[in-house]
DNA sequence: TCATTTATGCAACAAAGTTGCATAAATGTA
DNA sequence: TACATTTATGCAACTTTGTTGCATAAATGA
């Protein structure tokens, strides 16, 4: 990882002001590395078992408050997480997000160039948030 | 619930070639009863702890087998389930969903007239299934 | 009613997530 | 740079959730 990145790692931190350390650093790293979304199970695994489960529990909870990271639905127990654009703050996380799960690789990632279409609620209903899963296979797989 | 309900209840088994138990009557009475989509917990606490937990991961593993029930993506640590419609079947399970969660109320339900519009995948990229979750207030929590 | 098939419930286990608390690390200030 | 304060981490113990094997019970077809 380039010492460019880096300094963005902790500017993130900054931002949202948290403290630099190590988990998060390294944590942050994964995300941008993977170029996806991860799950939970995948930092324990990524990281080599350097720091405790509670640490990766309890960072990933932070990062969610802050809006640094979203979540993404899964028909399964696990929860994938994904970095959030730019454009994500900590009180205002109303993004329609689109994310796509290649049933080959079993990567998913956000899709942030795609657009969410108009969807035509019935009457009565109002949405706030609007959630895309597709799946299929991705372009590296094809 | 009315004995014509029942009786489509014992119809849905048979057609999937399934023997007609006590469990499998109870939990579909009770997708019918709810009208929405249910969390796998909600089976043990609705049904009275009537049924073992074990009993209970089984008989939806076998509805999902047989294209009976569908699950709902979550971005937390449960699973959702939720009828199909009569065009879901045991080996063309393709469909398109819609399902809106009440931000309100915590039900999830399917909205089956509402079509799932046309999503401008990047190059190379082949969809296969499109999970929509709309998370928002409903028609009674308005 | 009976033999066969299939589902259920129990026990024991494995995995995932949570909480409290002592220690360690990061931060701001002098 | 050193210190006091705040904050994060790691450990232990625990709760919840999901799984597997096997004996018993129930459903089915003849």
């Amino acid at each position: 990882m380039s010492n460019k990145t880096k300094a963005s790692i902790t500017d993130m931190l900054r931002a949202s002001n948290l403290s630099i350390t190590d988990t998060r650093v390294k944590i942050l790293e994964l995300f941008i590395d993977s170029n996806g979304a991860l799950e939970h199970s995948s930092f324990e695994k990524l990281a080599g078992h350097s720091f405790d489960r509670v640490t990766v529990y309890r960072t990933l909870q932070t990062f969610l408050d802050k809006g640094i990271i979203h979540s993404i639905p899964t028909t399964d127990t696990s929860i994938r997480y994904a970095l959030c654009k730019s454009d994500c703050s900590e009180h205002d996380h109303h993004d329609h997000h689109i994310h796509f799960k290649c049933e080959e690789c079993g990567n998913t990632i956000c899709l942030d160039d795609t657009t969410v279409p108009e969807i035509q609620l019935p009457k009565g209903y109002a949405a706030h948030n609007i959630d895309v899963v597709v799946s299929g296979v991705c372009k590296e797989c094809k």
